[in-house]
DNA sequence: TCGGCGGTTGAACGCATGTTCAGGATGCTC
DNA sequence: GAGCATCCTGAACATGCGTTCAACCGCCGA
C-alpha cells in the first residue's frame, strides 16, 4: 500500500489515511492532527483541501458509497443475479478491502444518510433478486415478502457489522478469507432447508397472529403512534449533525 | 419531570443519565458537562461519584451487563428453552427498555470486554439450545453445529443492530412493538422452510468446498508485515473463549 | 528575470474538554 | 452550640481540539 501511495496525490492519500482511522477508531475518536501525521503532512494541509473535518468525513462517505456501488454493480453485471454470493465473493477478497470494510460497517450503523442510501440500495437489489427467484421457481415465496427481503438484506451484513464476534467464536483473528469459505455451507443449509424439522412453530405463531386482529394491521398498541418519546432523549432537535 | 426519577440517588441517576446518552449519541459526542446537565448537578459531581468519565462508563457496561442477563436468565427460566423466542418477547417491550436497547448495540460493536462477555453469553446459549433441539428432533442437525449457532446467534442481535433500517424500510420510527411482531411469521418461515425451493445451490458448494480443499492459496497477500495501517490497534487481543 | 500562483507549512487562536480543588451546605453526634 | 462527615458546587486548570493566517517554496508563463 505504501508503495503506491507515494505517486498518490497527497490529496488521496490523506483521505485514504482518513479512512483506515475513521474505519479503526470512529471518526469522532480521530483527530485531524493525527490524519495528517498518518498522511506525513501537516494539520492545516487537511483543513485547506477538505474545508473542514467534517467536509473530509463526507468525501470519504462519498468515495467509500462509490467504491462499494461500483464493485458491486460489475460484480453483479459480470456474474449475472446471485447477490447472495456476489456479496461473498466480494467479502471473499478481504485484504485488500481492510480499510474500507470497517469504515462500511460503521456507515451502516451510525445513522448517516451515506448509510441509508447503501442499505437502501442493498435492499432494492435484495427485493428483486427475491422477485426474481420466486417467478423463477428457485426460490419459496413469502408471507410478507418486504420484510423477508429487509431480513435478508441484513443478515448479508452481518459478517460485516459483527465481524469481531464471529472472529473471536471461531478462532480467527478477523473476517479472513477462511472464515468467509466456513461460513458458505452453515449458511446454504439455514437457507435450504431451514432450523426446525417441521412446522408446528411457524403454525402455532401464524395462528396467533392472525386471531389477533389488532397485531397484522393495529394502527397503534396503546401509544406507539402519538407518543413522541420514541427517543431515549428529551425532547431535543434531532442533533445528528456535526 | 421523570416520576420515578426524584426518589433515585444522585449517583444512579447520573447513571441513567450518561446510559441514554452514551446510547443515543456514542460515548465519545458526549462530554461529562451535558450528562451532568441532563441529570441536574454539577459536572464535578459526576467525577467525584466515579472517578473519570471512563469509570462512569465501565459502570454504565456493568449496569447493562447484569440487566441483560438478570433478565434474559428469569426469562428463560420462567417460560423454559426457546431462546429465539424468549428474544423477541424481551424486544416484544420495547418501550420499556428504549434507553437500554441503543447503549446495548453500542456495547456489542464497540469491541469492550464487557460487549463480548454478553455476545459470548449469547452464543453459548444459542449454542446449547441448538443441541437441545437437535437432540429432540425439533431441529435439523448442521453440518458445522459450531458457525451454525454463531449464525443463529447473530441474526437474534439484528434487530438490535440495524433497528434505523429496518424501521426505515418498513415505514416505522424504530423498534416498535408492531414491528417485532410483523417480523415472527417471515422469520420463522425462514426458519422452517429456507429461502431456496431446492438443494441445487447447497449441494453445488457442498461439492466445491469439498473437492478443492484448500481453494484459496493465491490471493493471500504479503502487505501484512510492515504497513503501518494494519495496526491503528494493540495487537488483535484475542479474548479467547471465556 | 520577473511576477504570480497553487501547494504547503509553523505558529497561533479560541474553544470545549476532563479533571482538580477549596470550600459551601446540610444533617448527625456529643 | 461545636465538631464532624457527607454530599455537592463554582471557578479554575491544563490539554487537545478544529481552524486560521501570514509566509514560504517551486514551478510556469511572459
Amino acid at each position: 500500500m505504501r508503495s503506491t501511495a507515494d505517486d498518490q496525490t497527497l490529496r488521496s492519500r490523506i483521505r485514504d489515511s482518513a479512512i483506515a482511522l475513521f474505519g479503526a477508531h470512529g471518526a469522532d475518536a480521530v483527530s485531524v492532527r493525527r490524519i495528517a501525521a498518518e498522511a506525513g503532512v501537516s494539520p492545516a494541509l487537511v483543513i485547506h483541501h477538505f474545508g473542514s473535518k467534517e467536509g473530509l468525513r463526507e468525501e470519504c462517505d462519498a468515495h467509500i458509497v462509490e467504491e462499494v456501488l461500483g464493485r458491486k454493480r460489475t460484480a453483479l453485471e459480470s456474474q449475472g443475479g446471485d447477490l447472495q454470493s456476489a456479496m461473498q465473493r466480494w467479502l471473499a477478497d478481504v485484504d485488500a478491502h481492510r480499510a474500507s470494510l470497517d469504515y462500511l460497517a460503521r456507515m451502516i450503523t451510525d445513522g448517516s444518510p451515506a448509510g441509508d442510501r447503501l442499505f437502501d440500495d442493498l435492499l432494492a437489489r435484495t427485493e428483486t433478486m427475491l422477485a426474481e427467484g420466486v417467478a423463477s421457481g428457485r426460490m419459496r415465496p413469502s408471507s410478507d415478502p418486504r420484510m423477508t427481503a429487509v431480513l435478508i438484506a441484513m443478515h448479508g451484513l452481518l459478517p460485516l457489522l459483527l465481524e469481531r464476534h464471529l472472529g473471536r467464536a471461531l478462532g480467527e483473528p478477523a473476517l479472513t478469507p477462511s472464515l468467509v469459505r466456513r461460513m458458505t455451507v452453515p449458511t446454504l443449509e439455514l437457507y435450504t432447508h431451514g432450523l426446525y424439522a417441521d412446522d408446528a412453530l411457524l403454525e402455532a405463531a401464524s395462528a396467533v397472529l392472525a386471531g389477533d386482529p389488532e397485531t397484522a394491521r393495529g394502527p397503534r398498541s396503546d401509544k406507539a403512534a402519538g407518543d413522541p418519546n420514541q427517543d431515549p432523549d428529551p425532547p431535543r432537535p434531532r442533533a445528528s449533525d456535526h
